[in-house]
DNA sequence: CTGTATCCCGTAAGATACTG
DNA sequence: CAGTATCTTACGGGATACAG
């Protein structure tokens, strides 16, 4: 998997594309990272994420085609639904958590090279 | 960074986001890919991937405004550029890595639950 | 070769109202 | 509450021709 520079380049950036594909939008990823968490209802989602249904849904539907989240109907009344992490979701954690930590990250980098950059940083 | 259930999720949905913003469109975490094993020239990205001029130079100026890649012009005759993942950039080796990694099991979890799936399978 | 300018299209995604 | 229908807009992204 490894060693030979520059041959493993062509079938990685191809799986780089194939997660790209999956997990595409704005969304899948974010939604997925607070299913990580625990299950959530689809208000919860829409109403934490400021996200409209028309699009929660179909997100929703997009992941469940790629098996990355369960949908539960639960039967209380009126009728809820509940969206949890599948096992293959759950795979993507190193994503998720590599790209959460990745957050943060460019924040200090960005905010701290902002500070040292900054002549109006120096006060006055 | 951890143990309280539910309380860290806020601010990692938003970390997520904020890198989501950054890598956003089918192109960046790609090239990226690319430039973490070397320099590649403008052409040769436009022909490795596929990708027309004007959508790789939108996708390079954007990586070079925040940070990823360093543009490097080099004296020949013709004038060559070069592009090559500066240190903010590697530090997204573990997203590109994770994704990539995710990218081939996404494969085989696909592929081997249709195979298990499928009575086909059961050969004879 | 490295880009930019133009043109064009599909779709991601938001707002809102409505149904079961 | 869960989700769909409809409408609308912005933008991503592809093709091509052209400029420096």
């Amino acid at each position: 998997m490894l060693s030979c520079p520059g041959s493993a380049s062509k079938s990685q950036h191809q799986a780089v594309r194939d997660t790209l594909d999956v997990i595409s939008g704005k969304w899948k990823l974010v939604i997925l990272a607070m299913l990580l968490d625990r299950p959530y209802r689809f208000k919860e989602l829409s109403r934490e994420l400021g996200i409209s249904p028309r699009v929660l849904s179909k997100e929703l539907q997009e992941m469940e085609q790629h098996q990355l989240v369960r949908r539960t109907v639960c039967d209380t009344r009126p009728v809820t639904v509940e969206y949890a992490s599948s096992d293959h979701g759950r795979s993507l954690l190193s994503v998720v958590q590599a790209m959460s930590d990745w957050g943060y990250l460019h924040h200090e980098t960005i905010v701290g090279k902002k500070r040292s950059d900054d002549p109006a940083a120096k006060m006055g």
